[in-house]
DNA sequence: TTTACATTCTGAACGCTGTTCATTATCCTT
DNA sequence: AAGGATAATGAACAGCGTTCAGAATGTAAA
């Protein structure tokens, strides 16, 4: 047996989930499990239910990180225009779902089992999110509402958000960076169709 | 043990498809199981494999089911305007999507293990329908070339798949009907701003 | 009609999954 | 050193997809 107390409760729980998220990048979701996870870090499946509530809880804390990493990937996009900047927001976007494809996925194939409700946390992160577009949008609208603008951060993110998923999921994309092209002109051709809406 | 040939492998098929899609409908995707399918049907799992290839061949069946209702779903929309018929294109989707909601999610939930390569019929029924939305593209801009008409209508659907997606996950959306709204500003806007760009 | 063959179908088995819990092993305190 | 607290295990359970020997049934030949 494993020595008792040779890793605090917060050390487990960061070497299971480090552990975890090799598992994921290198072999996806679908060969994530507790006995892996825990055999990687020389535990038992069991003594993850000391850190984690169930599979689930370890999902969303994966996810939670996953998200802060995107928050931080966000964070590099450095523009003068807001409309630049909504341009490197939705390529940083594309370029994160690009290089963490499985953990990424991971934060949207993983369905809230109804009975658990999304963490207070994750919500928090989602909105810091639309905050994001928000403040870029309402710098190029200052004659719109705020729910107008957050309509429209909603949208935008969506599409992007759609692109990179049919990206992810099959083929259809023949070139490689056609996805980036796609989420250029659609930020692009949105906004110029605002503002014309506006001017009319 | 059940009646041997009381039903044809074409009938077997069918039932058991019939089934899955109840046990889908009702229960979503984590219900559905060979054996659930099976009982509902009065065999046994192992009969299924007579039938279908494995449990992941049953899951493309089933999709192709779903994807062809898709397109009869689509064919409803008639306009005479191209801008019109993108709008109802657009909210034929969401509709399906939020009809069916675990039918529509399975189509892109289930992800092709790599070794299985995915169904011709399945790809062609996809290209059937960007083939749809290229049409009314094709005759708002006549004066773009097949592989810019190509990309628009795979970017505005990833737009309107995006929103369907982020409806379908979570709370995002407070109001029922606001996916609607996104849905029809994101395709206006973007027309509009095509034709902006045309037009510069 | 009876026998022989071919096919359909089952049910047990295998290895996997998440999860629980009695038992064991270890540490800490008295 | 003894005893209590607790960390960790490993067996167990129910479920999963999948396989396959064997049983059950239909069909055709003798």
């Amino acid at each position: 047996m494993a020595r008792r107390n040779e890793h605090s409760r917060e050390e487990l729980r960061e070497m299971a989930l480090a552990a975890a998220e090799t598992l994921l990048d290198q072999q996806g979701s679908e060969a994530l499990s507790t006995r892996k996870i825990a055999s990687a870090i020389g535990y038992s499946a069991g003594s993850l239910y000391q850190v984690f509530k169930n599979y689930d809880d370890l999902c969303w804390q994966l996810n939670q990180r996953t998200l802060a990493m995107l928050l931080v990937a966000l964070e590099q996009a450095v523009a003068s225009a807001p409309d630049q900047a909504l341009q490197q927001y939705g390529q940083q976007y594309l370029a994160f779902a690009a290089q963490w494809p499985q953990r990424w996925s991971l934060l949207f194939e993983h369905r809230t089992p109804l009975d658990l409700e999304t963490p207070e946390t994750l919500e928090q992160a989602i909105a810091q999110l639309f905050g994001k577009i928000e403040q870029p949008l309402s710098q190029l609208f200052t004659d719109r509402s705020a729910e107008q603008i957050s309509e429209a951060a909603r949208t935008l993110w969506a599409g992007v958000h759609g692109i990179a998923v049919l990206r992810a999921h099959n083929k259809l994309f023949q070139v490689q960076d056609g996805a980036d092209a796609m989420a250029s002109t659609l930020l692009e051709r949105y906004i110029l169709g605002w503002q014309q809406e506006i001017s009319a």
